[in-house]
DNA sequence: GATTGCCTGTGATAATTCTTTCACAATTGT
DNA sequence: ACAATTGTGAAAGAATTATCACAGGCAATC
């Protein structure tokens, strides 16, 4: 039994860069469901990570451990060790931090945020949202303001693997009413507009409304006045300890609209994803492991 | 295996009574260091309470277990299951959709991975990433790929306002061996990677580092390559009920890092801050209120 | 584009450890 | 003294583990 004075958890994460891709597999299984996963049998833990015994065995070397049943009695020791000392943290997320920290406090205000957020929405408007947004018929509008940019791009990034017929509108140049000369009746517009609220976007929205386009929007808890002019829209609560304010409760709901979308369009979408993943492929740009 | 919506601590404890003297032992033993105890060896548990070992092959069996191995596994499981913190499973998000809606499913697995990837983080290497940010003599670089381009971009657009000397750079682009021309020793490189990693950021990362930069990488849990050149990584867990990544973790961290990074700097920020308001006022692109 | 080397899984085997269960003796309490 | 409980020692059986050789696959390199 190899002698720590940290975790074996801290001691596998110290080590996944000195691991092979299979090995790391298996350690992140390990953290996964940690440490009950490491208690159980070889063949099990093998099984559950999806690797091969031998490379179990191969690991748990590699880690410093004579066998297995040795790695055991050090998770077992360990966890006989959690037991003595007090056990009340739990509600840090970041264990190894003060409560105060920043970590905690935003991760603490952003929980909040997504739990508030979830709690107002209505899910009937969101799968309306999410035919809408599939409806290969309409012309898709991705539009973003200043800092929403970021997100409107994520949501063009993706919607242009799913589905054809889209265009990403930035409310903050100047060329967006050229755009609008194509927008049709049926067309779907989604909008991000937090606050500050944008002008430009306001007029943009107001134009496509006035062609019979449908909007779709993204905004604050505060709403935005296009709200007025949208046929769907999705509120985020996005107050954090911070001088700006956060996207990432946002960012959950338009991933969540994603995933919601590509499942309505999977049978379309899925040829053009392998026809991507072999674009990829012969690209050589990305690695396929470790 | 036999069922119990209660604890084995639970179970044992009220079968004490119907237990003999060295069964009470034992199984006052096994609470004594639970539940660790109880996942070591036959052998070693009965010694360890000081019972013969068929003692505690009776006693499994009186507490409704066809073996020993048969109880371990249900110690492992009701370990396990205490690993999943409270918050997060019992609750439905979206109170008004059912527990299987999407919203529902993703918002859990958003949740469990920022639960996840919290509890992994080293708050000091994240403190020393802050500083190095917020260090306005070094130049700083921020580095995207295909997706992670926007979240590079979210990161940009916020620290121009809080300090000067930055360059925002797209991997995918081939211009960027241009940037690296004026990289100097000391310089930080942000560099976002997660999976598919691109062999262009794994170059980049290599040349910035031959060049005497350091570098702040934000990845997933599977490691990008450019882990083994980074002075701090981040891991976010991606993994949600959808065909891509998550990057709402990944955005959390990156918000904390812009606040701490905010609040480090705030002396020189906020006479910025005052410009950017007078410059927008004069501007008007922003309406002040709703 | 071919070669080389590393990583990984397969299947098998042997060694080891762990578990179960004997019968019987010792102990304890009644 | 009787009956129930418990421990001993052992031995068979089961499960787990350690390890091997080998082949396929992937990636890096030239």
């Amino acid at each position: 039994m190899a002698a720590a004075n940290q975790t074996i958890s801290d001691r596998i994460q110290q080590k996944l860069d000195d691991l092979t891709r299979a090995e790391r597999q298996l350690a992140l299984s390990i953290l996964e469901n940690y440490p009950a996963s490491g208690l159980g049998p070889l063949t099990a833990l093998a099984s559950s990570a999806k690797v091969s015994v031998p490379t179990v065995a191969r690991m748990v070397q590699k880690l410093g451990y004579t066998s297995y049943p040795d790695f055991q009695a050090d998770l077992r020791e360990e966890l006989g060790a959690i037991g003595k000392g007090p056990i009340a943290k739990q509600e840090t997320w970041a264990g190894a931090a003060p409560s105060e920290h920043i970590l905690n406090r935003f991760t603490d205000a952003v929980i909040d945020n997504i739990r508030n957020t979830l709690a107002h929405i209505d899910p009937v408007s969101f799968d309306e949202a999410c035919r809408m947004v599939a409806d290969q018929e309409r012309h898709l509008y991705i539009v973003g303001g200043r800092i929403t940019h970021t997100l409107a791009e994520y949501l063009f990034l993706h919607m242009q693997v799913i589905r054809p017929n889209l265009t990403h509108v930035q409310s903050t140049s100047n060329t967006w009413p050229h755009y609008l000369l194509n927008a049709r009746e049926k067309d779907v517009f989604v909008i991000f507009d937090v606050r500050r609220y944008e002008n430009n976007t306001l007029k943009l929205a107001e134009m496509a409304r006035a062609r019979g386009a449908e909007i779709i929007l993204f905004t604050d808890q505060w709403h935005s006045p296009v709200h007025q002019l949208a046929s769907v829209s999705f509120t985020s609560r996005i107050i954090v300890p911070s001088a700006w304010d956060s996207a990432a409760t946002t960012m959950l709901l338009l991933e969540s609209l994603i995933s919601a979308v590509q499942t309505l369009t999977w049978d379309e979408t899925k040829d053009r994803l392998q026809e991507l993943e072999e674009m990829f492929d012969s690209t050589k740009l990305f690695r396929k492991f470790t």
